[in-house]
Order: structure tokens, then C-alpha cells, then sequence
DNA sequence: ACCTGAACACCGTTCAAGT
DNA sequence: ACCTGAACACCGTTCAAGT
């Protein structure tokens, strides 16, 4: 969890060395220039390199200092451009959050529904701002509205009333975010073949006597991986949906 | 996110102050003794001490510094006994979920399931580090396999296959786990009287033409508390959980 | 207007030294 | 065995100064 010792190349070599700088070792010392040029930085740019650290070492790795690194620039002229970390963060997500869409057509608006979750799902996964911003988001963005507009308009002809739907909206958002929040830590669910096996054995060497229902399953232990897991609950959720409904809609 | 010039006192002051330490302040200098004798320290006072420091100001505000400090000892001494600030931090959500129990009756197995997550939801709601550690759990502590066993042993009596039983139950708890994640930034929903009239306002004043469905729900939006919203999505669950049974239990 | 050096107030942790 | 001082390698950010 606190592992920064790790070694960190700075990733990005300058085109030109034009300073003579103090160099102790031998030849190649990065030895940046001495002043960035003025047109070197812009939000956009901050913004393209955070989100290119964040896929390439992670979250915990984006830093100002990193990112001004990459930039080719010191740490306090991205506070030109934002006005602290968090800012970053936020336009970061924005931005990511710009790129949700599901083109897909569905044959029902409860499969509709279910296109969206998966997609919200594979876009909290593949951009992890988002959830640590997901719980911060106070103002609303214009994706967030488009995003919000659509599941709604599935429940809409449902037939569903209002504070039923509100309610059913707060529920599939908490499944996703959960299983979303839970992801990284799974892998081995999706990497080990053997995961589901070991922790069967694990199961059934627990003592029977006050472990009975355990015992019970381990005997008939399924193999999830992570996207059946979350396609089981989202099908559920779903039918749950659906029951909420008047007879009418599907 | 980043506040972290805030005003802290050292929270304890010590007994007695019989060294001469360079006092350049007037009287009330803390001025804190050599050395620390030598029972001060063990795991379960450092454990209390951090529960402590979570519950008055937040899991944020747990350092090694700090603890130390209310502790009075130095930052070192706490390495004694914990390896790193990540055992210290498993060490207290241990000890909290071993807190963890549900003693009212339950009148069917449907019932119990719904209790133990709102136990869960409670647990998870009032120590946050029992959230963050969920994630990284690999092995199974006592408490946990309690827990687990007393929630299939409510899905045994429905007859319901294993695999769909483990399904279901990865199910329930990412939908604990995302209310309960999401918890701390909804707060306005408790607090604020008014801020479900703010939303559909907000809501309403989006342009009609593109935003139809969230101007339909607007004009009846509901005002749900957490607690209430948790608990709707939390039937709705366990109604579908019961949809998986064979007609014959419930 | 934009980029920066130095410094501040924090982190977790290593290492060698005290008792 | 247990407690600690000094130091290291990091953080985000302020403030005043350069260009």
C-alpha cells in the first residue's frame, strides 16, 4: 500500500539540452532545460498526461511532481492551470466521463437499461477517477445529465411512478459502484484459473460442525469470473425491475 | 481533499513534565517527557488509540505522527509492534468486525438475510476502514466466515443451487458495499431539509427538448433519506432473491 | 501571463543508537 | 525487548521572484 520506494524512470526525454548543467555522471544525464517555453503547458495538456499516468502506473502514481516530469516543466506551473490537485482530478474525469456512450441498439428498455449498466460499469472500471469522483460530484455535469436522462427514459415507459423509479436508479448505481469499488481487488478471480478451487479447499477445511452451509456449498463451488458476477446481480437487478412494473410493460 | 493545514492540537496532555526542556513560550508548554516508559505500548493500545483517532476525526486523519503523539510516545515506538501503518490498519478493522453481530430474531430466512446486511451496511457506515480493507481481504478472518456462514445458511433453507447462491450473495454485498461507499458525500440527503426541492429544481430547469424523462420524474420526486434508499434497493434485492427460490420456501 | 526556486508543513519508513 | 533521534524519500502547496 505504501510502496513508493519503487523505482521511477522519468519517462519523458527532452529534444533539446540546451543548458550546461552541473553533470556529475558520466554522459547521459536527462539534464532538462533550464526554462520551459511559454506555450508549453495548457489544460488540455495537463489533462492528457494525467489521464496517460493514471492508464499506464495507476492512480496513486498521478503526483504533481510526476506530472510536471512528463510535462517537461517544475511542479508549480500546473497551479497556473488549475488551481490544486483536485481540479486536475476533476477535469480528468469530466473528460473520461465525456466518453461514456453505448451505441448499441436494445430490444427493450429493460435491455436498455442493462447496456447502460455494463457500460457505466466497464467505464468506472477503466477509469478509476471516476469512482473516487462519483462520490464527490455535487454539481452536474452535461454527461452526467445525458447519463442520467437515458435511464430514466428506460423506466419511463415502465409505467414505474417517479419516487419508485428514483429509488430503483439509487439501487442499480449502488450495484455498479460496488462491484466497480471491489474490481481491482478480484483479479485473481479472472488471472487464476485455480482461484475458485482454492477457495472451495479453503470452505471445506473449515471445522463442519459450525460451518455447515459453507461446507454445502464448497461441494458445488461455481467458477465466477468477475464479469459473470456482475452480469448475475445485474440480471437480477433487472428482473427485479421489471416486477416493479404494471402488467402492462413487457 | 487536501486540507491538511488544519489546526491540531496534540490532544493529550501528559501527567508529568519533570524535564527542563527549552521553554521559549511562557508557562503551558506540553513539553512532553524524555522517554517513554517502558509498558506504554502494545498492540491493543495502539488498536484503541487508532479507533479512536478514526472515530473523533476521521480515518484522514490517522497517522503515525499523530498516533504516536496521542499516545505519548514517539513515531518510531509504533514499530515495535506493527510492521507498517497497513497492519495497524488491518489490526483495528479486525478488531471492528469482530464488533459485528445481529441479535434480534428473524421471522423467516429472507428476513435474517435482510437484517445481517443491514447490520453489514451499519458496520460498514461506522467504520470506514473496514470499507477500504473489504477490498483487500485475501485471507478469512473468524468474524468473516461467521458472517459468511450465517448468510448461506439463510439461502439453504430456499433451496437454492450453490452457484446462483454465490451469485446472489456477491450480489447483496456489492450493493452494500457501493451505499455504503457512496455514504459519506450523501450526507446532504440526512442534513438538508430542502435538498430533494434543490435537485428537482435543478432538474426542472434543464431544457425540456432534451431532458423529457428527468422532467417528468421532477414533478413527483420523492425525498428519500440514505437509510431509506438503502432499504428500498434492500427489499427489492431480497424480493429477488426470493424470485430465485422453488415455490416451496416463502 | 506564464513559468519557477526555495521553502513550509506534512507523510511513511530505514537505520543505527540508546536504555 | 522496547523506545528513540536523525535522516531519507516522498507529498501538496504558498509566496515571492523571475521572464
Amino acid at each position: 500500500m505504501y510502496a513508493k520506494l519503487v523505482a521511477r524512470e522519468s519517462s519523458r526525454i527532452l529534444g533539446s539540452d540546451e543548458s550546461g548543467r552541473a553533470m556529475s555522471s558520466t554522459r547521459s544525464t536527462p539534464a532538462r532545460r533550464r526554462r520551459a517555453p511559454r506555450g508549453t503547458l495548457s489544460p488540455d495538456a495537463i489533462v492528457q498526461a494525467a489521464t496517460e499516468v493514471i492508464a499506464t502506473d495507476g492512480l496513486d502514481a498521478l503526483t504533481i511532481r510526476r506530472l510536471a516530469d512528463d510535462l517537461g516543466v517544475r511542479p508549480m506551473s500546473l497551479y497556473t492551470h488549475f488551481r490544486d490537485k483536485d481540479a486536475i482530478l476533476r477535469a480528468v474525469a469530466e473528460q473520461q466521463l465525456s466518453h461514456y456512450q453505448v451505441t448499441e441498439s436494445a430490444s427493450s428498455p429493460i435491455d436498455r437499461l442493462g447496456q447502460l449498466m455494463r457500460a457505466y460499469y466497464q467505464l468506472l472500471i477503466d477509469h478509476p477517477v471516476l469512482l473516487r469522483l462519483d462520490a464527490a460530484f455535487e454539481g452536474m455535469t452535461p454527461a452526467q445529465a445525458r447519463f442520467t436522462e437515458e435511464i430514466h427514459s428506460c423506466l419511463r415507459p415502465l409505467d414505474i411512478p417517479p419516487p419508485t423509479a428514483v429509488g430503483l436508479v439509487a439501487m442499480l448505481v449502488r450495484y455498479v459502484i460496488g462491484a466497480a469499488y471491489v474490481y481491482p481487488t478480484r483479479s485473481a478471480w479472472d488471472t487464476d484459473p485455480d482461484h475458485w478451487t482454492h477457495v472451495a479447499a479453503r470452505w471445506a477445511a473449515l471445522p463442519l460442525d459450525d460451518y455447515p452451509s459453507m461446507h454445502a456449498v464448497a461441494a458445488d463451488y461455481p467458477s465466477f469470473s468477475q464479469q459473470d458476477v456482475f452480469e448475475f446481480g445485474l440480471r437480477a437487478l433487472l428482473e427485479a425491475i421489471a416486477a416493479k412494473a404494471p402488467r402492462s410493460a413487457r
